[in-house]
DNA sequence: CTTCTAACA
DNA sequence: TGTTAGCA
């Protein structure tokens, strides 16, 4: 089943510390990320960021991406580019069904 | 934990 | 340009 208890992709919070550890990158290095407009990770009252699964695989994206020789200002703009083409593909589905 | 500054490859 | 270290 497709419901809460397997689709965890925004509930899964973890620290800075953990999630840099999870990646494998610095602390400073998400909070760059996320300066350059590449995460939002949510927040708690305090101010501490709260980065969820579907963080985490965004800073693999970015990861990668920086490995093919693209910038951090051109990620920006691929992942606006592959979330806009996961909102069409959606809709496609939606229509071919 | 946060932001900022500075230095390095 | 991107990453890392140290300070407040």
């Amino acid at each position: 089943m497709r419901n809460a208890e397997a689709r965890i992709s925004s509930v899964g919070v973890y620290g800075i510390t953990v999630a840099a550890e999870l990646v494998g990158v610095g602390e400073q290095t998400l909070r760059l990320y996320e300066r350059k407009g590449l995460l939002t990770p949510s927040r708690t009252a305090g101010g501490t960021r709260r980065y969820s699964d579907d963080d985490l695989v965004i800073v693999r994206r970015v990861l990668e991406l920086l490995e093919v020789g693209v910038n951090l200002v051109g990620i920006r703009h691929v992942l606006e580019l592959e979330a806009e083409n996961r909102d069409l593909r959606a809709e496609v589905d939606k229509l071919s069904s």
